[in-house]
DNA sequence: CAGAAAAATGACGACTTGTCAGTTTTTGAC
DNA sequence: GTCAAAAACTGACAAGTCGTCATTTTTCTG
């Protein structure tokens, strides 16, 4: 019974070692150069194992997502919390975002990677249906922050524009902007110094844009996410 | 002579050729499906001879890239010429990169796959420079009308606020937009019915929310878009 | 038409993934 | 403590792909 159990803690602590090793090699090599022997060679156990732990490479990289995924989501439940207003609130949500991207700066090429269909098809279901049920949790947390306002009546949608298109604009930016700052070449062109502050400043005036109180001009939002985030590293969330 | 020339076009009409089986196999079956024996076969000639015109799979994907890359830069001059007020002209742009999207859908998997760092490092500078100039191009159009709204005092932007800020975001939506929409799975579970409206909703919002005379409350720009489309079908130009 | 140059070919080397028969370790009953 | 069954581990190997290059074929030139 202590032996047995001393095993399985073994196998649950080696598949945390693939991932940790998994990750570095993929930060460093890429997609095309991560290796299943190189992987086996650092963690000390031949290749035989890994493939009992994960079925090919591409689960490997998927997990690696859904590590990441799994805080993002916790991230922005709690930072949903931390505020009353909804525009508040949503800054929250934002500021949570920018944590996320600082603590997991590889989840966009590790995203970027998975999202390529040819390698999506190589997944299993089970963690397919663990990434989609976190992206779907962050995007109905902003969902309800959405209904909320409307509800409250701190911002009005014109007609044929539903809670989940506005949900789409942010998303959308958020997506985009780090996919371009990800692929650093195309930061260099644009000319852009700050990506997060000017991801910041566009996100705004989309909502000004929509009428959303209070609007960017009344409260000073970037202190309010400034403030979240910290209060975000407070937590032991992170 | 006539021979050389006859067989210098049997060369140049063979690129095209390769391009195009390629651009049907990746997508059918996607990055890791699509093989030089498999090109080799379609085209009938030999694996050695698709080596001549590029130094590797990656290339072909890259190359595939610069085709509909070179077209949008073209669509997205020619669009802004055909409005005269700033924000009609962006709305120009902004239809001419819808359009890209209906002509060019396959264009968003295969930018998608070339931004994987590991790819792109195996691509020859050469072909490099070519994706970067037309981005570069395509950006220089938006933040030429940016300026140019700016010096008709059109809009004014914030303290802080650059406009490669403002080309930032616009991109940065349509960018995130177009990545969601091309992995599908995460449509649905948004709940998006139509992307494009939304697209155009939240970036007419965030331009207003800039201040950009006139609002979208003003001027219908789902009409300008529409109207704008039409005229750049009518051209020879796509 | 002959010899040189250019282009085309496909067998092959190098490399990677994922498998599985054989080996070692762990477990649990006595 | 012993032993047999079960579980875990291993690495050689089959399968498959990329990219090369010596050889063959075609084209060019005088």
């Amino acid at each position: 019974m202590v032996q047995l159990s001393r095993k399985q803690r073994e196998i649950e602590q080696r598949e945390a070692l693939i991932l940790d090793v998994a990750r570095e090699l993929l930060i460093q090599q890429g997609y095309l150069g991560l290796r299943m022997d190189q992987i086996a060679d650092r963690i000390e156990y031949s290749k035989g194992t890994i493939y009992q732990h994960f079925p090919n490479k591409e689960e490997i990289i998927l997990a690696l997502a859904n590590q990441a995924l799994v805080k993002r989501s916790s991230m922005f439940s709690h930072a949903v919390t931390l505020r009353d207003q909804s525009r508040h609130r949503l800054a929250a949500v934002g500021a949570a975002a920018e944590l996320f991207v600082e603590r997991f700066p590889h989840f966009f090429q590790v995203e970027q990677i998975i999202r390529i269909n040819s390698v999506w098809e190589k997944t299993s279901e089970k963690r397919r249906k663990v990434m989609r049920s976190c992206e779907s949790k962050c995007m109905s947390i902003i969902g309800g922050v959405v209904r909320d306002a409307v509800a409250r009546g701190d911002v009005s949608l014109p007609p044929n524009c539903s809670p989940e298109d506005v949900v789409f604009g942010l998303w959308s930016t958020n997506i985009g902007a780090f996919a371009i700052v990800s692929s650093s070449d195309s930061l260099l062109e644009l000319g852009i110094r700050d990506p997060l502050t000017a991801l910041r400043t566009n996100t705004n005036n989309m909502l000004d844009g929509y009428g959303w109180k209070p609007l960017s001009s009344e409260v000073d939002f970037h202190e309010v996410m400034d403030k979240v985030k910290r209060e975000l590293i407070e937590t032991d969330l992170i």
